[in-house]
DNA sequence: ACTATAGATGAAAACCTTTATCGTTTGTAC
DNA sequence: GTACAAACGATAAAGGTTTTCATCTATAGT
């Protein structure tokens, strides 16, 4: 299952949040991309639309969907914060591409075994882990080459 | 080869970098701690014995030991940067307490497998990657089961 | 040792990002 | 439609980091 525009706004609804027309056009934004998008950049595109909304709606929007679990942070971009709307529901990593921001999400990490042998070695009882792969996208390769 | 403070001073001035007090009152600090420190942390140590270093100095100092590559950034710790001493030289990741902050480096990270999979499957050229875990330590659990 | 100078320092101001405040507006349930 | 809690936008405040600039100092050359 993903996560459609209609589905989230349930969510939201579900957990007492008003569904306002500034939520939906951030969600629009951050739906209709590929890319992680920070905080400014989701502004600059929401105001194309909606030239009266406030960064402060921004911050507000975002942090409700990350607290709901709606979106991921993309924690290799630079300084900043960064999201993305959730793709795959159950627990995933992301490869980013350096070039054009795209990120490609995937499910498969194998880090049972280094998280085994790393509790065993050290006696850490270990709660969580980061995992983010940056590359350049078929796209990106493409376009340095020409 | 462990970075001994002795070594760092060598390839901060091959590099031009002059050797002040102040900058060896940081690397003292850095090197002298197992944990990851924030930039506030370390200036508040180093005001300790130097009561008139300035905050600017601090952050100069990190990013000149940041850019030598004699610093890790660990990820990990909620929105701030923070940092400690490169201990391997070799490529190696860091499982760290969220109980204490105490770090621990570990080289065998078998990504190998996944990158080569991933780059298959998405013909993305990868090229670094980001792998933390985070954890309690023994001691921190013993404190909290007492 | 002495001097010249490029580089480093500290204080203050500037910047940027994020959060809090507050009076006004608006979605939602009745 | 109305009432009210919630959300909005503008502004201010709060952090954290970098820039600026006049002063100082570590280093190299004498």
């Amino acid at each position: 299952m993903r996560l459609s525009e209609r589905k989230i706004s349930s969510i939201m609804k579900q957990r007492g949040y008003k569904l306002t027309p500034q939520r939906r056009a951030v969600l629009k934004i951050i739906m209709g991309s590929d890319n992680h998008l920070t905080p400014e950049a989701i502004y600059q595109s929401v105001r194309e639309e909606h030239q009266n909304i406030g960064l402060t709606t921004i911050y507000r929007t975002i942090n409700i969907l990350s607290e709901l679990g709606l979106i991921c942070e993309v924690h290799t971009a630079g300084s900043g914060r960064s999201y993305l709307v959730r793709r795959p529901l159950e627990h995933h990593h992301h490869l980013v591409c350096s070039g054009c921001n795209r990120v490609v999400d995937f499910s498969n990490c194998d880090l049972a075994d280094i998280e085994r042998k790393l509790s065993e070695g050290t006696g850490f009882k270990i709660e969580e882990h980061l995992l983010e792969f940056v590359g350049i996208c078929p796209d990106c390769q493409q376009t340095a080459e020409s």
